[in-house]
DNA sequence: GCATATTGTACGCACGCTGTACAAAGTCGC
DNA sequence: GCGACTTTGTACAGCGTGCGTACAATATGC
């Protein structure tokens, strides 16, 4: 039951019928796909009189294609409808600390090309040199219809809507502009995001497996950082300054480890990967003062090392990931009890040892979970497609053709 | 930016458009009334002759009435329109543990009657006699439309689309059936929901003041217990399995003082009633068990007592209240962290002495809040209206007549 | 070749928004 | 007092849209 904003709503027009019920074909078709006229016209419960002419304007409209005819028992044959997301294209961007990565793929995720280089932290410089290469490829993978956008994946917190960085520690980068001046330098339309969010968007609007997502759920990226997005009734939650969502400086001791953020006790100061490192080396993170844990991070030994070696028999190790394993638990009850998502996602290095980690998290969640219920909430781990960030950036540009039209 | 959902959408029919319209003009009325046809076409931006038509239909539905004619300074006087929420009726009810209390109100929440009553504890005891006081009610102060249906605000877990009380502790239910049964005794329709969310829609539903509420905000309530509800987008956060907004039992300190929940260190047990009264006590309930914490609170002895003492020089009563204050901040930060609203409304006993503590909130707030920007996110204390439980069970049955209908 | 079944299209009808015209009701200036 | 002007509220033709029915197209089975 949703309040209407008396200060913005959408009047129904006589078009706006159509508008939603073209919109809800389209996802059918999207979702069901090859399907026919009649099959639409069924799982929509209209006539196939409206689903036929739903049908036409999709195809004048380039969304979707007559493919071949399909088989049936008796009767006439139908035709085959499909979604046309090969030749819609949009460039994705993630932007890390080590490297830039720059992707062309279509509307489905698919990629066409990827490629990396190594990040400029000079905003302009960094800006100049993108805008070359977007060009670039542009025009070697463009089609007849052309890039249809750039999508940015940030470590770091963004404004979406004014397309501005507003912190990305990693980077360096703070209250900068960037969707504006990258957009005049590549002449496309620019989204940017923060890079939990964004995965969280292409779990949410790219084509994957035979299983759909569910319109609650909620993306949790263990890494440097802990990148987290969440799904309330299908749609990214983002606040009043887009900046919603940000469980990874959700205390869990007031008095612990100090964190990136400049706060202590942080989810993420127990869970990243340089925590768990950390617990391993003894390092006293509680010491440190936040800019040095920039440099700290930096050392050749990963958590994938340290997986290895617990994996070899090493006592420390394993106590160490275990301990992660237990606190990474517990901060999920937390999202459990505030959101109550149907399922979560689980992303980051140390996802590759969920053999080992697994009974810690879920007993860490059970202790603090509210009902024995949620506390059984499924926890999907690591089955995340490759390049999520850059996935993610290309939903940016590619959800708007899906996304119900505003109403009321 | 919303995903269809594929397995439960609402296509649109030639009645649609007018649906959306009607409510929209019902909201609008509602937001500026008393108002003019023709103001209403000019905020809706559709013509007069629209106007007209969806106004003459809630005319016929009974939701509006023609009032006086209104004042203008050129041209024919305008026919204002109002709102006909004072013959609507709705009782409300809310449990404690000490009394139960019955309101009998129109739907903007004016109240016609209350009383209270000794909470009886067992639950087919206590649907027997409600039941009975309903059928009273509603024969003394019922109007010829009668009334509408029967809202319960209960002080824990519930399953509000079930009608299931999940876990009451405070009442010593858990997994009742309440609903169905209530429904039966009264011939009533009966929603039951979480007292902390039934104020929160009470905010978001009912008249108040020259202020429209915002369509994101969170209500925390601080009592015996606390309680949250969140609002995103013009709706209240239900989740999966309908108990999502639970900040109350997000830790603060893992190894905290125990919690009513079971677990400990959480925001509730740092700044509840019997938090406060703890810590001038120096009660240790690190030590105490679950149960013996719900005899604990059974003294004579309250916050308003201890605010008092505070105010005139106790400083051990000073330094309680104060640090209260402390922890409430830095909670709130997590919510803000999280939800990221544009205002908090708080309300509960810890807030009259509002003038002794907003420092100690506000520093608490800004050490964890995530930018500088969201650390000043308004907090509006202790404005809410007589009764917001009360308010908040009658809103559970007038706001259906309001909501956006559900396209798409 | 005919009955049967299914797909896809065509058409009349009802419903709803759009724009224009016009009556109703009042103020202002002379 | 009376006409010019302004604003409110209603009426009506026009067009967009979904709904129900009818029908052609296409394929199977006997």
């Amino acid at each position: 039951m949703r309040k209407i904003n008396t200060r913005d709503f959408h009047v129904a027009t006589r078009s706006t019928s159509r508008e939603i019920n073209r919109r809800i074909a389209l996802n059918v078709i999207h979702e069901h796909q090859p399907i026919s006229r009649a099959e639409l016209a069924r799982r929509m419960k209209v006539t196939r009189g409206v689903a036929g002419v739903l049908v036409q304007e999709l195809i004048d409209q380039d969304l979707i294609y007559e493919g071949a005819t399909g088989e049936a028992a008796f009767g006439r044959k139908p035709t085959l409808l499909h979604i046309k997301s090969h030749d819609r294209l949009a460039v994705a961007v993630d932007v890390r600390f080590s490297k830039t990565y720059v992707m062309v793929c279509d509307f489905s995720g698919r990629q066409l090309a990827v490629e990396s280089y190594d990040t400029i932290f000079s905003m302009p410089d960094f800006i100049r040199d993108l805008g070359q290469r977007i060009r670039r490829l542009a025009k070697a993978h463009g089609t007849k219809a052309g890039i249809e956008g750039v999508g940015v994946a940030v470590p770091g917190m963004v404004d979406q809507q004014t397309g501005r960085v507003l912190n990305a520690p990693a980077l360096g980068w703070r209250d900068l502009e960037l969707r504006k001046p990258l957009a005049v330098a590549t002449g496309l339309p620019v989204e940017i995001e923060n890079s939990g969010r964004a995965c969280t968007l292409a779990l949410l609007w790219l084509e994957h497996g035979e299983t759909t997502r569910p319109q609650n759920f909620v993306y949790v990226s263990v890494s440097d950082g802990v990148g987290v997005g969440v799904v309330v009734n299908g749609e990214l939650l983002r606040g009043a300054d887009h900046i919603a969502g940000e469980f990874a400086h959700v205390p869990l001791n007031l008095e612990g480890p100090r964190c990136m953020c400049g706060a202590a006790g942080c989810w993420e100061a127990y869970i990243s990967n340089l925590a768990t490192l950390s617990r391993y080396f003894e390092w006293n993170l509680y010491k440190l003062s936040p800019n040095k844990l920039h440099g700290t991070k930096q050392g050749s030994f990963t958590v994938q090392d340290l997986i290895a070696r617990a994996r070899r028999g090493d006592a420390k190790a394993m106590a160490a990931i275990k301990s992660t394993g237990r606190f990474l638990g517990l901060g999920l009850a937390t999202i459990i009890n505030v959101i109550n998502p149907e399922c979560i996602y689980l992303d980051g290095e140390i996802t590759a040892a969920w053999d080992l980690i697994s009974k810690q998290v879920t007993s860490g969640l059970a202790e603090r979970a509210l009902t024995e219920r949620v506390s059984r909430t499924p926890l999907r781990v690591g089955s995340t497609q490759e390049y999520p960030r850059l996935r993610g950036a290309a939903a940016l540009i590619a959800a708007p053709t899906f996304a119900a039209p505003r109403v009321a």
